[in-house]
DNA sequence: TCACCGATTGACTGGTCAATCAACCGGAGG
DNA sequence: CCTCCGGTTGATTGACCAGTCAATCGGTGA
């Protein structure tokens, strides 16, 4: 083999640092606290990374394309604002469910954390804005949504809705385990859309 | 007088802190930093509080208590669940037309700082959900809002909604000088009651 | 067998602050 | 004039931690 296994040493860090995070906040976790949890030598975490920063920075970039992705493809798809609205939800509240840590981690350190790493990643955040913009616009130029709101108005509030809808599970503000994502997707999206239904 | 002017050195300092917390976040202000902006000695700050955080606090705590109160009067109000909900999201909207910067750290530094500050405010947090669920749930008793909806999952999607829009003019996402707020706020409370009509 | 080289290790350094504390100031009261 | 005392000052301390770096390991090819 060209290489060996690199032993994937690189992922390794990765994912612990995930847990790690999402355990104790980005703020307040050391790095040799990732080293431990990824049973690796203090130093190479700077063998693979730059800064600590870098570390976050990787996770979050890494999701955040895979969700830009899908809200292209969520516009690209058949149907309604509705059918598209409810993909773009569904990818995200899926993506907490298949890994919480990391949505939990993404979430309260970059999303939410305007003044830190959100401000850094800004532009990435603001283009899923625009993307579910797009989404109201073209639901508005067809006559399904009324157009009297502001596309990028409707988005943030759709997104704001999604993110604190699970800021609340991920807190316990809301009950996790008795709610099905996907009727919460469904009742969100009804009501959003219903909302901004021709009058 | 019994007490010459306290001079009101801890409000002084309160202020300043908040100009220095909106302008620089909490975590990379010193508690210099505060000290300078108020014109005042190192050690003052620690005689008027404990620690740095308690300054932040103390801010919070303040104001929140006065959102609380504004959904208890909104509540008691007369009207239904559309007036309501109008009048708590113009308090919130008020509330940061009046002190932008105030705004901006209460919600940068402790509502949507989960990890660290929001946890130890979570309590008061949740409050303000209840209060803004309990008056959705009114809105069903009474028939003007459609029942299929858990009201707790319809407040979190509103405050989710007003803070999105509250960080998009905070963080220039939105362009928020040609915005009128109560024309925002209208439009929100709109679509979101329409949403939530019976259908 | 040996030289080479990237991966891996972890002790150490430098800088940053939060919090402390001993001293100082000025007004009130005697 | 002196004492007392709470408000005020800012230099100092002690802890913490990101990032550095020189040393070691182990695989590969000659």
């Amino acid at each position: 083999m060209a290489q060996a296994p690199p032993a994937d040493k690189r992922r390794l860090i990765l994912d612990a640092a995930v847990r790690v995070f999402a355990r104790q906040g980005f703020h307040s976790t050391r790095v040799s606290d990732i080293a431990d949890e990824a049973g690796v030598a203090y130093g190479l975490v700077y063998h693979y990374f730059n800064s600590k920063d870098e570390v976050l920075n990787e996770l979050f970039t890494e999701r955040w394309s895979l969700l830009l992705a899908a809200i292209e493809e969520a516009d690209r798809a058949d149907g309604g604002p509705r059918e598209k609205l409810g993909k773009v939800a569904g990818f995200i509240f899926d993506s907490y469910r298949h890994d919480p840590d990391l949505m939990k981690v993404i979430i309260v350190e970059v999303t939410r954390a305007a003044n830190s790493f959100g401000q850094i990643h800004l532009e990435q955040i603001r283009r899923a804005y625009e993307g579910i913009a797009r989404i109201v616009a073209e639901g508005q130029a067809s006559g399904a949504l009324r157009g009297d709101v502001d596309p990028m108005f409707a988005s943030m509030a759709f997104y704001g809705a999604v993110e604190q809808l699970l800021s609340g599970w991920i807190f316990g503000t809301i009950p996790a385990s008795e709610t099905d994502f996907d009727e919460a997707r469904d009742l969100l999206v009804t009501t959003i859309c219903d909302g901004l239904e021709p009058r």
